[in-house]
RNA sequence: GCUGGUGUAGCUCAGUUGGUAGAGCAGCUGAUUUGUAAUCAGCAGGUCAGGGGUUCGAGUCCGUUCACCAGCUCCA
């Protein structure tokens, strides 16, 4: 007998028993409805067999590890009915994904978007057949011989056997795959199915490799599910930046400069808006703010290495036989203004901004409206500083960062970049730097993922991550540590001891660039912005023309008390107005008529909650300006 | 940059097997003076993304350039 541990409940079971058989026991419900399970923490298949005492969690598709385990799943049996209708396909992996699963396959001829229907038909007869699905593992020899003209999985299995890993396969039927689990117990399992796109992906993600056909899909345990989804996408579209941005006269692209955003009227305000928040905070936070040049010459960009690692994104020019280069960053510049006199450790730290416009040519398929562009505000800064220091300076710019993306009702994942193979430096220090910036966010209660290697070459860094509204993320906020530059630019401070020390640097931005933070906070908000940021905050709105000169008065107040509004004085019905102001997501709209002027009142909509009613304009003011100057969102 | 897809009026979209472009909304003009999400009528608006090719004839077929969309790679 073996004793197992349901989350607290210890119930004694024959040795040898199935973790399906242990969720049965504790329920038909639960059987059922079962994904995966986490034995000892570790999460695997419904079919392990337990010899000794355990902690076992069942898990379902509520959880997130089951999810992955169903969708795993779902991708196999998209391999398998693309095995049967496409023989002669070769295999690549099929990962299950924070929004389903896909798998790359390497067709004999290229599919195209029609053949998804045939193939989720197949996966719907395969779902019906109910297959079971069994796990066997091999020695790397006979694995390698089973995958026997599947160049792919082949590579896999070398890989997997080099690590001494055990290769693991699951059949289900006429179909094996390699694969590490779990998955779940029978094909009948899997309900609602959709294969969502088919698109293009590097094999191993590399652009020197084959480009192989990656089909898209979700699943779900039931169709209503599933619909809910598909309905969510839907909705999400409606978010998008890029069409708010035109239907709100936010912002434009146009071919004649791709990734170039305009700004028009609305996003301007919108903009200036954020930049004035920006200012006041970080003069709160101890910063100054510089400016350095768009453009110059090539000496600079050599001492500073992007000459040499970085010219391929980079605008040159030619001026009076010298070359120039539009600046892709604005860390140079800032050497320069630190470098150009002498500093005591006690200006340290130093805290120097830059709202600074960069210019970079990215590669066209990744322009992606004001979230990757061409040219790009960045809200930077650099801070000078000794090592002993870096710790603390990283606590407070984290703090910064919280109290930014707070204001926005933001959230956001850390991820902590280690150092990458090709790194300058010495490795101590970077060492060092990697673990400061660990413990200042841990000792901040802070959760982070790490990135391996995934560092700049001059330092560590930690990113932020926002989410976009179909929840892929956006890399906004980032701290980077960098110990190269003040090297190149031989930075240095007097110390106390009256000698030449070389300070460290922070390179960080919060916002990340002006652009990509206004398309996330569009999407965030769907186009309603709080009251502080809306272009237009109150819109009024007379029923007939008469009422005109009363609402005059009106914005003569409102303009004084610093609002941003506008009358709508089209003769048109109020129903009519009101329509446009709502679409508009124009935060107030004061309404006013023969018995707003008669009583001295207006009538306060609200772009959320409707009519509120009359009151006076003192009445307003009161609720309306707290709202603004609290920022409220 | 790569793979696939798309490109018709400011926006959303029709446009049959190739036979010289159409609607709604927005815009303009006029009428209407209206109490919480669309008043009525009229007018105007297009080198069908750009060169090129096939054809008696191309928005429609072919090729190419550009841009956009999804994903990959890269990145704020």
């Amino acid at each position: 007998m073996i004793k197992v541990n349901l989350k607290g409940n210890e119930k004694e079971f024959e040795s040898g028993i199935s973790v399906a058989e242990i969720a049965k026991s504790i329920g038909m419900g639960l059987y059922k409805s079962a994904c995966a399970a986490k034995v000892n923490g570790t999460v695997c298949d419904l079919r392990t067999v337990l010899t000794e005492d355990a902690d076992v969690e069942i898990l379902t598709f509520d959880d997130k590890d089951g999810k992955r385990a169903y969708w795993h799943t779902a991708s196999q049996i998209m391999a398998q009915a693309v095995c049967r209708l496409f023989p002669g396909t070769k295999f690549a992996i099929g990962p299950a994904v924070d929004n389903g699963f896909y798998y790359d396959f390497d067709f004999e001829t290229q599919v195209s978007a029609d053949d998804l229907e045939k193939i989720e038909a197949e996966i719907k007869k395969i779902i019906k057949e109910d297959i079971e699905l069994e796990r066997f593992e091999l020695p790397a020899e006979e694995a390698k011989q089973l995958m026997e003209g599947q160049p792919y999985k082949q590579e896999l299995v070398e890989e997997h056997a080099g690590e001494g890993e055990k290769i693991s396969f699951y059949k289900q039927g006429d179909f094996t795959d390699l694969c590490a689990g779990p998955h779940l117990m029978r094909t009948g399992f899997v309900k609602a199915v959709k294969l969502t796109a088919i698109t293009g992906a590097y094999w191993r993600g590399d652009a020197k490799n084959k480009m192989l056909q990656r089909i898209y899909g979700i699943a779900f345990p039931k169709q209503a599910a599933l619909d809910e989804y598909l309905t969510m996408l839907e909705e999400a579209k409606k978010r998008d930046h890029r069409k708010l941005g035109r239907d709100l006269g936010l912002f434009m692209l146009r071919d004649e400069g791709p990734g170039f955003p305009f700004f028009l009227p609305k996003g301007m305000v919108l903009r200036n808006t954020l930049i004035d928040y920006w200012r006041e905070v970080h003069k709160r936070y101890g910063y100054v703010e510089i400016s350095t040049p768009m453009m110059m010459n090539r000496a600079l960009w050599e001492r500073s290495g992007h000459w040499g690692h970085y010219k391929d994104n980079m605008y040159t020019t030619v001026i009076d036989d010298v070359d120039f280069a539009i600046k892709p960053m604005n860390c140079p510049g800032g050497m320069l203004v630190y470098a150009s006199e002498p500093h005591s450790y006690r200006d340290l730290p130093m805290r120097v901004g830059e709202l600074g416009l960069v210019h970079r040519h990215e590669l066209s398929g990744a322009l992606h409206g004001l979230f990757r562009v061409r040219c790009f505000t960045q809200d930077d800064a650099h801070i000078f500083m000794t090592w002993d220091q870096m710790k603390d300076e990283i606590k407070n710019v984290v703090k910064l960062f919280d109290e930014v993306y707070s204001v926005f009702g933001l959230t956001y994942q850390i991820e902590v970049s280690t150092m990458p193979e090709d790194h300058m430096g010495d490795e101590k220090d970077w060492e060092f730097a990697t673990e400061t910036l660990k413990q200042a966010v841990e000792e901040m209660g802070k959760d982070y993922i790490i990135n391996e290697g995934d560092g700049a070459f001059y330092g560590p860094k930690l990113d932020f991550h926002l989410a976009d509204s179909l929840g892929r993320t956006w890399q906004c906020g980032t701290i980077q540590l960098d110990m190269q530059l003040p090297e190149c630019f031989e930075l240095e401070y007097t110390g106390e001891d009256g000698l030449k020390h070389r300070p460290v640097m922070i390179h960080r931005v919060v916002l990340g660039s002006i652009e990509r933070f206004i398309g996330v906070i569009t999407e965030h908000f769907a186009g309603a912005f709080p009251l502080w940021l809306a272009p237009v905050q109150i819109k009024l709105l007379p029923i007939a023309d008469r009422h005109i000169p009363y609402l005059e008065e009106i914005k003569e107040k409102l303009d004084a008390a610093g609002f941003r509004c506008e009358i709508d004085r089209r003769s048109e019905k109020i129903g009519y107005k009101i329509r446009e102001a709502q679409m508009q997501k124009v935060p107030y709209m004061l309404v006013c008529g023969d018995r707003d002027i008669e009583n001295n009142t207006v009538a306060v909509r609200k772009y959320r909650g409707g009519d509120m009613g009359a009151m006076t304009l003192d009445a307003f003011l009161e609720m309306a300006i707290p709202e603004r100057d609290k920022k409220s969102i």
